[in-house]
DNA sequence: AAGGCGGGGTC
DNA sequence: GACCCAGCCTT
């Protein structure tokens, strides 16, 4: 049988620590603030997550503000934030609510489990923390925590090692879940952290397997993730009467939705250039500004030029001009929100 | 089971 | 540079 003595001395160290987190108010908690903060932190540290968090609360405080916005509306509170699919995906959550649940977070495992944006993690913070249900929720911190404690030693980011876990979160699991989960998140931040924790200050070291055994670095396992594949972009500056052309980018793929500087990519800084000057078979004065970003899964190698079209090209629906005023109002992708904010001198010359 | 999908803090 | 974060979805 397992040793649980250690939840409550988790629990109470939790407790006496009383992190302030904007939407950990006292109870009992609002749902649908405990959604909005668990699908903002996906992937996603807690100080970046802060400001992000209140300013939608004032924007759309509730779920029916949140149904009856645009998603242009939501994908711009959401710019900055990265995996833009969420937003996508809980403003679609929200139309359910709003339509089908009476404008509020159901309460229902499944039910919640099923909606856009809403996996196992998820539906068990929201679960156990808004509705006070005994339902666990694992996410990277229970993983690596669990990992330390029980010495599991398989790849947490596979099946396998994350099946371990999870039978073994189930069987520690307290009645008070959702205090227990977000005391497991307090310990993986403050604590027992990635790549040297402070075992020291652990209120339950003495129960810690890998501490005990000197492996605490060596835990958990997991398989590392291939490097990034670096591309050359060349984006096109084309002014006209104080406005700039800018592209929709489609609605599925990468930064789905978002509006960019007419652009191409190329897998050399010489091909991109010759491709822009083709497509808008112009000149092009520059490069005038020069930006490396650097995302999860790719590199971008931006190069930025004047260009001006002698003729007026056919361009589609997916094409609009824009001044910086306007822009600013827009969902723009990535580091073209950069190239945005220093576009806008080019305005005032 | 594997890969796509952002951005930023930290070493 | 590399690592990794309060993951989810598609293929």
């Amino acid at each position: 049988m397992t040793d649980t003595t250690w939840v409550k001395v988790l629990m109470d160290w939790s407790a006496q620590l009383e992190r302030e987190l904007p939407w950990r108010e006292k109870s009992p908690r609002d749902p649908y603030r405990v959604w909005i903060s668990e699908i903002m932190l996906q992937q996603t540290r807690t100080e970046a997550v802060k400001p992000y968090f209140n300013t939608w609360m004032e924007k759309f405080p509730t779920v029916h503000a949140l149904a009856e916005a645009s998603e242009a509306e939501v994908l711009h509170a959401w710019q900055g934030l990265g995996y833009y699919s969420r937003a996508r995906n809980i403003h679609a959550a929200a139309r359910e609510m709003d339509s089908h649940y009476g404008g509020r977070v159901p309460d229902e495992l499944k039910v919640v489990e099923s909606l856009p944006g809403i996996g196992s993690y998820t539906a068990g913070a929201i679960l156990s923390i808004a509705y006070g249900k005994r339902t666990s929720a694992v996410d990277g911190n229970v993983l690596r925590i669990y990992a330390r404690l029980y010495g599991i030693e398989e790849d947490i980011l596979k099946a396998k090692g994350r099946r371990q876990v999870m039978n073994c979160v189930e069987q520690t699991l307290p009645e008070d879940a959702g205090s227990f989960n977000e005391a497991l998140m307090d310990l993986g931040q403050e604590v027992c952290i990635p790549r040297f924790p402070r075992c020291s200050e652990c209120p339950i070291a003495s129960w810690c397997r890998a501490h005990r055994e000197g492996k605490e670095k060596e835990l958990p396992v997991r398989t590392k993730k291939k490097r990034q594949e670096t591309l050359y972009l060349a984006a096109a500056l084309i002014l006209r009467h104080g406005a700039f052309l800018m592209h929709k980018r489609p609605e599925k793929g990468m930064l789905a939705s978002m509006w960019e500087f007419p652009m191409v990519l190329a897998h050399t800084p010489e091909e991109a250039e010759r491709e822009l000057g083709r497509r808008w078979n112009c000149r092009l004065e520059g490069p005038v500004w020069k930006h490396r970003h650097v995302f999860s899964h790719r590199i971008w190698n931006m190069n930025a030029y004047v260009a001006a079209p002698a003729v007026q090209e056919p361009m589609g629906k997916d094409y609009a001009f824009f001044t910086p005023e306007e822009y600013r109002n827009i969902p723009l992708a990535g580091p073209h929100a950069r190239l945005a904010a220093w576009a806008e001198k080019l305005v005032l010359e």
